[in-house]
DNA sequence: GGATCCGTTGTAGCT
DNA sequence: AAGCTACAACGGATC
């Protein structure tokens, strides 16, 4: 008898540490196919932008070598996800002639409404071939969003001593399980070309720079973490806080740890990473959520009890947690249309906004206060623009694309959700070096002058600001405004006074066409039976 | 159940 | 120069 073969099926959760679906397979023993499906629909550059598939190619090739190095491998196939794993199950898969699948593990994904239909789907196809299926709880999060939402007597968590108090009641995270120190061998007659696909292969040209030089991968998150946690002896994570990072360092050297495209891929888990900083945080005092480290962490388990809550309306707009604001329609409006073209070519004339957006173009990241200048300057703050038009493009081309932590906070910068700031509270695309919260520290220019070049040859004095410099000064420096570089898409000063007011309008309205609690009249009803 | 408090992170313009 | 005020006054949580 042929021993039987256990398939893990790799989505996320891209490690050997931590990997509760590979743990069990490797106590069934047996024979393991460890898989990973291409899947070609999403190979497309209008879904998934340069850098981050690449950061996804780069992921699979090291967790193949990790694999090898446990007398294991990793088995990628190019095709539609649902064809290719039924036809595992049935012994007749196309790219792996001769494999059987008798079981398959994956890690349960409780929340992207695609993902948890795919697998819905998968799992049935399982069954009607006989093969045990089983979803495995829990890897990509530090709870499971079920309880969170539990312990906030059903409803998400909003704000961050909600957060706090729900972690609380749940008590412990679980510790990160180890990797396992060896694997069952693959099935018998596995063909040796199927590896991992370079980009150019999948129809990609490869971006030009990586940010910070992050590769994806385990082992490259794993030294991240290790080397961020290890800065000044621990003194930093501990001293850590979001608000006080700069948002226009881009080089060598970022303000952040820049591990949230490991934590979207699960390169790195999220409890080895709150296991590791609470070793750190043993060394001494240190920051308090929200702002902290373990804030940061706990925004992303707010992000997915809200998105698990609403489902697939968290990418709506309006909807019962996203109010209802009359933006321009790109798809209807012309003008519109070319404002959102606009902002996302990086070119509003707005250098702070531009090099953001081309930054995040060229390198799949920015930083997170970066993120919060261009997204209120495409919705409230100037180009009164859907926040779904700003989501769909950050979900596209940054390299931590997350759905559920996306639409979380592009529901709050927008102004519409509960989460979000007074709206009059509006971000200036000419961050102010001195007292700016945008933490613009860049009096020499250089952020604009890395990915702005056509303003390169400007004083320092206009860099973000260049239809403030006298002509003379334009001329020397080359910059022909509305030609090299163009004029200010909006004037700010008028346009977002404008929007404050607009925003305030429809906020009205929405609070008197209400029409479910009955606020003001409950009162006086209730004085009338009385 | 109504009042009060609080919420990761604003900006401009003034003294 | 740091600190104040105007802007305009949300909505969920808490007690």
């Amino acid at each position: 008898m042929a021993p039987k073969t256990t398939a893990v099926w790799f989505r996320k959760c891209l490690r050997l540490h931590d990997n509760a679906p590979l743990v069990e397979a490797a106590k069934r023993g047996g024979r393991l196919l460890p898989i990973f499906v291409l899947d070609p629909h999403f190979a497309r550059p209008e879904f998934v932008g340069a850098p981050r598939y690449r950061f996804l190619l780069e992921s699979l090739a090291d967790l193949d070598a990790s694999l090898r190095k446990r007398g294991s491998r990793l088995c990628v196939v190019r095709g539609e996800t649902e064809a290719t794993l039924d036809g595992l199950f049935a012994g007749a898969c196309d790219a792996l002639p001769g494999v059987k699948v008798d079981a398959i593990l994956w890690e349960e994904e409780l929340v992207e409404p695609w993902g948890v239909a795919r697998d819905a789907r998968v799992a049935a196809a399982a069954k009607a071939r006989g093969v045990a299926a089983s979803a495995v709880a829990g890897g990509h999060l530090l709870f499971d969003p079920r309880e969170v939402l539990g312990a906030c007597g059903g409803k998400a968590p909003t704000t961050m001593p909600a957060m706090v108090k729900a972690a609380a009641a749940l008590g412990a995270v679980p510790a990160p399980l180890e990797a396992p120190a060896t694997l069952p061998p693959p099935p018998d007659g596995l063909p040796d070309v199927v590896g991992v696909p370079t980009l150019e292969a999948m129809g990609y040209e490869a971006p030009p720079a990586a940010a910070f030089g992050v590769a994806g991968g385990e082992s490259a998150g794993l030294a991240r973490l290790e080397a961020a946690l290890a800065r000044d002896g621990g003194a930093w994570a501990r001293a850590f806080e979001k608000p006080k990072t700069k948002s226009t360092k881009f080089d060598v050297d970022p303000s952040t740890t820049v591990l949230s495209p490991y934590l979207k891929f699960g390169c790195v888990s999220a409890r080895l990473f709150r296991a590791r900083l609470a070793d750190v945080y043993a060394g001494g005092p240190h920051a308090q959520p929200p702002t902290s480290l373990l804030g940061q962490l706990y925004f992303r388990e707010m992000a997915y009890a809200n998105a698990l809550k609403h489902g697939a309306a968290f990418a709506q707009s309006p909807s019962p947690v996203c109010a209802d604001i009359p933006w321009d329609d790109p798809a209807t409006d012309a003008a519109a249309a070319a404002r959102l073209r606009a902002w996302e070519a990086g070119r509003t004339g707005y250098p702070f906004v531009d090099a953001a957006m081309r930054q995040l173009k060229e390198t799949g990241w920015i930083h997170h206060l970066a993120r919060h200048a261009v997204a209120c300057f495409l919705t409230r703050g100037d180009l009164w623009l859907p926040w779904t038009e700003g989501a769909r493009v950050f979900d596209r081309d940054l390299l931590d694309a997350d759905w559920a932590v996306n639409n979380f906070n592009w529901l709050g910068l927008a102004g519409v959700a509960s989460w979000s700031p007074p709206f009059f509270r509006v971000y200036s695309p000419v961050p102010n070096h001195k007292q700016s919260s945008l933490n613009v520290d860049d009096a020499a220019g250089a952020y604009v002058d890395r990915f702005v070049p056509e303003l390169r040859k400007l004083p320092a004095k206009y860099k973000y600001a260049p239809w403030t410099a006298p002509a003379a000064v334009l001329a020397a420096a080359g910059v022909v405004l509305g030609d090299t570089y163009p004029r200010p898409l909006v004037d700010h000063k008028v346009q977002s006074k404008d929007n404050i007011a607009r925003f305030k309008e429809a906020q009205q309205r929405n609070r008197a066409n209400k029409p479910k609690p009955p606020p003001k009249g409950a009162p006086k009803t209730k004085k009338q039976k009385v």
